[in-house]
DNA sequence: ACGAACTTAAACACTTTTCGTTAACTCTGC
DNA sequence: GCAGAGTTAACGAAAAGTGTTTAAGTTCGT
């Protein structure tokens, strides 16, 4: 059994990054070149990017439908828009507009300010009226 | 720039399964060995795993504590034991026991059975008292 | 006990990733 | 301009992942 998709050089280097070091005192710390750091950090964001899509292709498994709910978009809005794609399929969604709501804002705490979505949002419409946020 | 973790073969197999299909039909549809496809099934597995726990590792990056509520807790003790936790180094939690537990139940519905968690959770507790259930 | 569905392990060719170097490049603030 | 932070391209060597086969092993219902 391995674990996540990140090697240890990835993980090292995101942890001293999150401390706020840059490129080169991490180099210099890790005994490497800026531009080795440099590579290492992307091809961890580019590993946590697959992860992300990955389960998402899980969604998409049972999902009947995607809908994008765009960045900037006013949360109050976002169940209307919802239930009318899962009208146009002819689907009945399991939540009303309060727990709708409710369920964004748990699910993506980060897309959330205020009132406003901060993020592009992608929920998949199951048969079942059931929804995931991708 | 690539996809998801998963191979053309593993996602193929997977959506093969969805629909119900037993190794062996999937094995002479595709043209190959069911052996194979189990191989194949069984690294998709394996791949999703991973693809989870690169994510939580995202968590753990920001999260100040961890703490784990043992498969079998009563869903309305994991309040106390996460307010617990959280005031051993002196952090505030975000929310109160209602939205708590509210929050646990939307995030990880396939664990709360009725009022058992059937499951171990992984909780991390940020210095925001902002929580991420793993 | 039999067959069907499924699992496991070892071995192979093949491809992809990763880490590393060097050197040149953009961008921003002073 | 120039220093500091970051990015990019080209290349090599070592490591890891993938698809496949073969063969032996479950587990389960009839």
């Amino acid at each position: 059994m391995k674990d996540g998709l990140l090697t240890d050089r990835q993980m090292e280097v995101l942890r001293y990054r999150k401390q706020g070091l840059t490129q080169q005192q991490i180099a210099d710390i890790i005994s490497t070149s800026k531009a080795n750091v440099c590579t290492i950090e992307k091809s961890a964001m580019e590993n946590i990017r697959r992860a992300k899509e990955t389960l998402e292709f899980l969604y998409t498994l049972d999902a009947t439908h995607l809908c994008i709910i765009p960045n900037g978009t006013d949360l109050f809005e976002v169940p209307s828009i919802i239930f009318g794609e899962a009208e146009k399929i002819n689907i009945k969604v399991k939540y009303d507009t309060i727990s709708l709501i409710n369920r964004i804002r748990e699910s993506r705490p980060q897309c959330c300010k205020a009132r406003c979505i901060c993020e592009d949002v992608h929920v998949y419409i199951t048969d079942a009226g059931e929804l995931y946020f991708g």
